[in-house]
DNA sequence: TTAAATACGACTTTATTGGTCGTATTTAAT
DNA sequence: ATTAAATACGACCAATAAAGTCGTATTTAA
């Protein structure tokens, strides 16, 4: 529990990865998942969700890849997250409404109080803070 | 993803509506398995399980159930979820050391930072916080 | 024309979580 | 003593989510 799914760390590694070449390079997926021994057709289908996101610009065709166009400065952890995940909260009624308990709860405002916090944390960091 | 599991949440509402019956009340699992419409069985688990980490104390036969033992104010969220849930990290490797990057991972890091921090503030909150 | 790359949905496998069942034990009340 | 209301606990099953694979199509430089 608790955990960041292998798709945001594969996808966060990609990106450091792509980052430290320059943002003019363009990198393929073999290169990446050789490097860090990443299955590929799962890395593949991460850097073209991230594309799909704009975070990634892909070329297509032999000597193909992606180039890394998004400012990484201004893509906070909170939105870099949802986008791959979708929602992400503490509990299922942070988002969605139909916890069977919602009525009687008595620890929902605590753990909504929580889940700001940890989010308010996130929304503070930029990716550029973790790939550099 | 990021989720809490239930049975901590389960563990939380039992415990809030322990302590607001009063530490010398005698509370039986029916009785918040009805109030909240958690399954019995496993409400009857959890609660097992906190009374062998001895944060409730058993009373056994009719009328029996359980009393809470524990300070509350002395027990902090992650330690909380830990003897539940064991290790809680956002990635294997803070605990574990057998994820196939570990040698050539580019963000261990830098997700370490943030793990740290969530348990830094997690380690700040006592249950007492969280159950008044 | 070929080959190296991305694109993408369907599928399968594995792990985790959530929940149930059966049976034993304890003990207050009758 | 017997009964019934409770805890104790492990084995089991079901549902969901995460991780990974496959097949096929498309793009494009050489
Ligand atoms: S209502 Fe309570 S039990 Fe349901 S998801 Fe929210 S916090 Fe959890
Ligand atoms: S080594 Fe890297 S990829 Fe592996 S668990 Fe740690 S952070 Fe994640």
């Amino acid at each position: 529990m608790f955990k960041l799914t292998r798709k945001v760390e594969y996808a966060l590694i990609a990106l450091r990865h792509m980052q430290n070449k320059g943002s003019e390079v363009v990198t393929n997926t073999k290169e990446i998942a050789e490097a860090y021994d990443i299955p590929v057709q799962l890395l593949a289908k991460t850097l073209q969700h991230l594309a799909r996101e704009g975070i990634i610009d892909p070329v297509q065709g032999p000597h193909g890849g992606y180039r890394l166009t998004a400012n990484l400065e201004d893509l906070n952890l909170t939105d870099f997250i949802e986008l791959l995940e979708g929602p992400m909260g503490l509990m299922d009624c942070y988002f969605d409404s139909n916890c069977e308990q919602l009525g009687v709860c008595n620890i929902r405002l605590p753990i909504v109080k929580i889940n700001d916090s940890i989010r308010n944390m996130f929304n503070k960091m930029s990716l550029a803070d973790l790939t550099k």
